[in-house]
RNA sequence: GGAGAGGUGCCAGAGCGGCCGAAUGGGAUGCCCUGCUAAGGCAUUGAUCCUCCGGGAUCCGUGGGUUCAAAUCCCACCCUCUCCGCCA
């Protein structure tokens, strides 16, 4: 959520920041919020007005009966009452707009950071670094589709993942399966030296969703598990968000970061029919989310820091790659700023989206409650509290990597040769396929 | 799922429907006392929103209700603990 102040003291601004998000509706949304936030403050003026009176009153009440003056208290009484109608229409009215409002608000993106480039969809991204690795050619047996070649090794099986649960769901089997394992190990080592492991609930609430973005204007996207009121975390990042949800942290003790493996589920109600086959896009996936919390001031810095280790693990499995950075219109609603880590496969001829790491500014805190308190020079906590800064990305994303690693490691037997870094989880192997 | 107990400030813990944003104790902070430490004395110690910066409103698990007035009464829900059941 946007501040909702900056309606009322920056309004300009905050049209001229989501402008260029080239989102239809949005300004339209931003002037009808601050219509409602004016009423909403007119509203709340007169209401608090009125509660000041019943307040007074009631302590007069309450003197005249403790002294006796019961004839007193009974015509004070009668005049709150009718104070007391008054506010109750008042309190309507302003709960009527406020959820108006709050609506509006929760659907307005993010403010995009001034340094983040301008343009219309993804075409207008950036690269930034690389392409790192990229070969001039590829030989015949890497430009085969991994979802040809690892179905032939038998190490993915989505036409009976399909038994089990319908399209979109792989399986991998024997050592597939166990690199899928080994990068979930791999990311979570590679990063543990600055985060602490969380493993996290997979059912997450209406409230957590709603907090990082996902609700309530995505929630076709999301799997919804009705009876309970839960979702299927589509990432890490919604449990992660809200492990502080409501609570004022000290800015001692922050940057707070954290990493998690965990299954992610998602509907891909927009993208049906897309990137159907192998491991491109499934419905539940695997994947390794690193996430921060912060001061605004060393948000920008944790920013590159997690990029560069996005970067890293790509550069270790020694997989071709390119940073990206996304433009203004192709951002996500709570993003500020973010980059995007690409992966080539040769076999499927194209560049894999295995890890996008952002900079949510307080949008994610202010709707989630996270709160940090400064603190002076001496040690001693400063008045007032502010929104934290929220960063997350994922560190390595399973299914993509691993699809990018059969194709560009395929040899012309077609086995697979196992990247070294993975050796240590691997149990022992270090060719897929083949006489072992 | 069943039975019972409970959810109050940084922590513990009290709270007749009005004098309760909240006793008391602990902690923390400041000052005093002191050669130092300990002990002691005094004081301070929540957040959010609005503000004509005087102040006003809201918050005692959450949401409703009763009342001139609710931490206190009523209803629903959530969570925690104990016992039983079930279970990895």
């Amino acid at each position: 959520m946007i501040d909702q102040r900056l309606l009322r003291t920056d309004l300009d601004g905050v049209k001229e920041a989501l402008s260029r998000r080239a989102r239809a509706g949005t300004i339209d949304d931003i002037d009808q919020a601050s219509r409602l936030d004016a009423r909403l403050l007119d509203i709340a003026r007169q209401r608090d007005a009125i509660r000041a009176s019943v307040n007074g009153l009631s302590k007069q009440v309450g003197q005249f009966r403790h002294d006796g003056k019961m004839d007193d208290a009974d015509a004070l009484q009668a005049e709150s009452r009718e104070l007391g109608a008054q506010e109750k229409s008042l309190g309507t009215e302003h709960d009527e707009v406020s959820a108006a409002l709050n609506e509006l608000l929760l659907g307005i993106p993010n403010l995009p950071h001034p340094g983040a480039p301008d343009g219309a969809n993804e075409d207008d991204n950036p690269v930034i670094v690389g392409p790192i690795g990229l070969r001039e050619e590829y030989p015949p047996h890497q430009r085969v589709p991994h979802w040809e070649s690892a179905e032939q090794l038998g190490i993915l099986d989505n036409e009976r993942a399909t038994k089990i649960s319908g399209a979109m769901f792989t399986m991998q089997r024997g050592a597939g399966a166990t690199l899928a394992r080994a990068l979930c190990q791999y990311g979570l080592d590679l990063n543990a030296d600055a985060h602490e492991e969380i493993r996290a609930p997979s059912l997450v609430s209406t409230a957590a969703l709603t907090a990082t973005g996902q609700l309530p204007k995505f929630a076709d996207d999301a799997y919804e598990i009705e009876r309970d009121d839960l979702w299927a975390s589509p990432t890490a990042e919604a449990p992660l968000t809200s492990i502080y949800a409501q609570e004022t942290l000290k800015d001692t003790e922050l940057p707070i970061r954290l990493m998690a493996h965990s299954s992610s589920y998602r509907r891909e109600a927009g993208s049906a029919g897309r990137d159907t086959r192998g491991m491109l896009r499934a419905h539940e996936f695997d994947k390794v989310e690193m996430m921060a919390y912060a001061t605004p001031e060393q948000a920008p810095e944790l920013l590159d820091d997690m990029v560069a280790r996005a970067e890293r693990a790509i550069a270790e499995l020694g997989l071709p790659y390119r940073v990206i950075e996304i433009c203004t219109g192709d951002m996500g609603q709570s993003h500020h700023r973010t980059y995007d880590v690409e992966v080539y496969a040769p076999g499927a001829d194209a560049w894999l989206e295995v890890s996008s790491v952002s900079w949510l500014g307080d949008y994610q805190a202010r709707r989630a409650g996270i709160r940090f308190r400064r603190h002076g020079e001496d040690g001693k906590p400063l008045k007032g509290t502010e929104f934290a800064h929220t960063l997350n990305g994922s560190a390595l994303a399973v299914p993509r990597v691993w699809a990018a690693i059969i194709e560009n490691y395929r040899n012309e037997d077609g086995t697979v040769t196992v990247p070294e870094v993975l050796h240590p989880y691997m149990r022992g192997i270090t060719v897929i396929g083949g006489s072992v």
